[in-house]
DNA sequence: CAATTTCACTTGCTTTTTACAAGTTAAATT
DNA sequence: AATTTAACTTGTAAAAAGCAAGTGAAATTG
């Protein structure tokens, strides 16, 4: 079995596809290579990380994260991901001279990816330290988790 | 609200902490940083992508997918991948003097998260060619969706 | 069965990206 | 008015990626 590009639709099911035409040179609107070119690289990832599961939202405390992250890169980084539309950039409504970032609807979507990530981290790292609650929920109440986590992005 | 570490359990609820205790200076086993370090740059996701929904699994195939990889960055990125346990490397039945290439039982479990990477671009990317019945099964049966895939991936 | 081809890399070199340290600019605080 | 805070920018060294060519073992061809 392998498997043709242009999905065939029968008795409601879809037959899997390799995905790509092998005719068509390349798959300009992969959805994979999408990904990448908007935050797929490893520092990238971690702001995102920050941003929609440690509450960090200033320039600071992603540089004082402790992963280690060069202030040039930091600032490369967010502006990628600002000009992709998956972060936003305003003024601190407190400290006017502060900006604050956050995830935009679209940073946001990507929380299934995330979450999907850490359950397999979760299973695969011996050294995890994901808190047994938060996994357990994660496999038990996945709705539920992600909704919570919606309402803690919402009120920052 | 600003949330601790260790997660407090509350009538069947985990509220949802920043996930890292403040004082811990980094977060030895996170979960993103572990996905990073297995697998977490742009050449591995596109193989990775190639062996669960491409059905490549040589070589060459990897080479010549079009995305431009070179060479000695593919025979990296395998060794990196199968010594990480996500990918096997076993020679040919066949032609004896091929190696096949294929996602481990930790390989395969990345599924959920690439598939979520892929709902996400298929949302977001303008440009996006996924056919509309792959995205429309996605959402709709997702799990027999991936049962399909892994079925796809059993045959190869 | 000797010569060629295929396959999966490796090596060497150039270009690009990242890392580290220091400097800048504007606003806020002392 | 002077210092500090915050968010960067700049310059340079180190690391990684890209590109072209080469290698070695097995299979195929003449």
């Amino acid at each position: 079995m392998h498997l043709t590009f242009f999905l065939q639709v029968e008795s409601g099911q879809v037959k899997i596809p390799s995905m790509v035409d092998k005719k068509t040179q390349s798959w300009a609107g992969c959805p994979v290579r999408f990904g990448m070119s908007q935050f797929g690289d490893k520092w990238s990832f971690l702001i995102i990380r920050d941003l929609m599961f440690k509450g960090r939202k200033y320039y600071n405390e992603f540089l004082e994260a402790g992963e280690g992250i060069s202030t040039n890169i930091l600032a490369s980084r967010l502006a990628d991901l600002e000009r992709n539309g998956i972060v936003s950039k305003t003024q601190d409504t407190v400290k006017r001279s502060k900006y604050v970032y956050a995830l935009t609807e679209k940073g946001i979507a990507l929380m299934p990816m995330m979450l999907a990530m850490i359950d397999w981290a979760e299973k695969y790292d011996p050294e995890t330290e994901v808190p047994v609650e938060f996994a357990q929920q994660l496999r038990e109440q996945p709705e539920q988790l992600r909704q919570q986590l919606l309402m803690s992005l919402e009120n920052d």
